[in-house]
DNA sequence: ATAATTGCAAATGCTTTGCTTGTGA
DNA sequence: TCACAAGCAAAGCATTTGCAATTAT
């Protein structure tokens, strides 16, 4: 069983056979995927579910913490998995590739500047864009 | 004559009579309107501008740099006139405000993660979204 | 003059929803 | 059993676009 069946239980999700599909095909997917390369994944597994199902359950995992969404500079919103560790991303602007990092810094400055203004951090995203490097 | 009037003529965009009220209630405006209330606005002055022609404009201004677009966590676009200096937000969520910020420190740490993941920094934003702390 | 711009309405793309049928606990 | 979930098609919302008429330079 992979870790987003686990949560869903943990969480009381009831388990369809649809959601099962969609935790598996989440889990194993390491690149973001927005819901139509998604719907496309599962229907490989199974051709009946539907795109509204996947919405819809996408929707939520998210509401349940077991996903997390994104929206990146496009009209549509990509998903991953949860982690224990917050990350931020880097989103390579000519491939599209995003590069996932951590950095302590960044997170003790998120929380110095919302306290700062008189805020309690409840959510954040650093975003960065930039195109490679040639060596 | 207002900034964004000012920035098209620098850059070459022409300035209709639209576009000049457009640029007129961008100016004057503080607080990230999207395109709906922009055009609520723009109609107050000239009830005949379209709503498309408010997106076509904004689109124009961004892609030209004298405004610029933030997708915060809604399903619908924000802008601003562009400034000298690059600053953050943090969005109130429980008002919606949203309140700006600079920080040396964030920018120069921007620089650094993208420099060591191999990648010329093209764009960048931090977002963080809080609760106001009663005092 | 003429290439760019506008207004309108229709089209788009992503996402949500009403409704009927199916199903997990 | 029966509240919840799925499939389908239709609707929703922000945004874009084709086209004919208008306008800035």
């Amino acid at each position: 069983m992979n870790k987003i069946e686990e949560k869903c239980i943990a969480k009381g999700v009831r388990l369809t056979d649809q959601r099962k599909v969609i935790a598996e095909v989440m889990s194993a997917s390491n690149n973001h995927p927005d819901v139509d390369e998604l719907h496309k994944k599962i229907n490989k597994i199974d051709k009946k579910i539907s795109i509204a199902t996947v919405y819809r359950t996408v929707k939520l995992l998210e509401e349940s913490g077991i996903i997390e969404r994104h929206d990146f500079k496009e009209g549509k919103s990509r998903y991953e998995p949860s982690t224990d560790e917050h990350h931020d991303h880097l989103i390579d602007i000519n491939s599209g590739d995003i590069i996932e990092f951590v950095d302590k810094d960044v997170e003790d400055l998120k929380n110095k500047i919302a306290q700062k203004l008189g805020y309690k951090l409840v959510d954040h995203k650093l975003e960065l864009y930039g195109s490679k490097i040639k060596k």
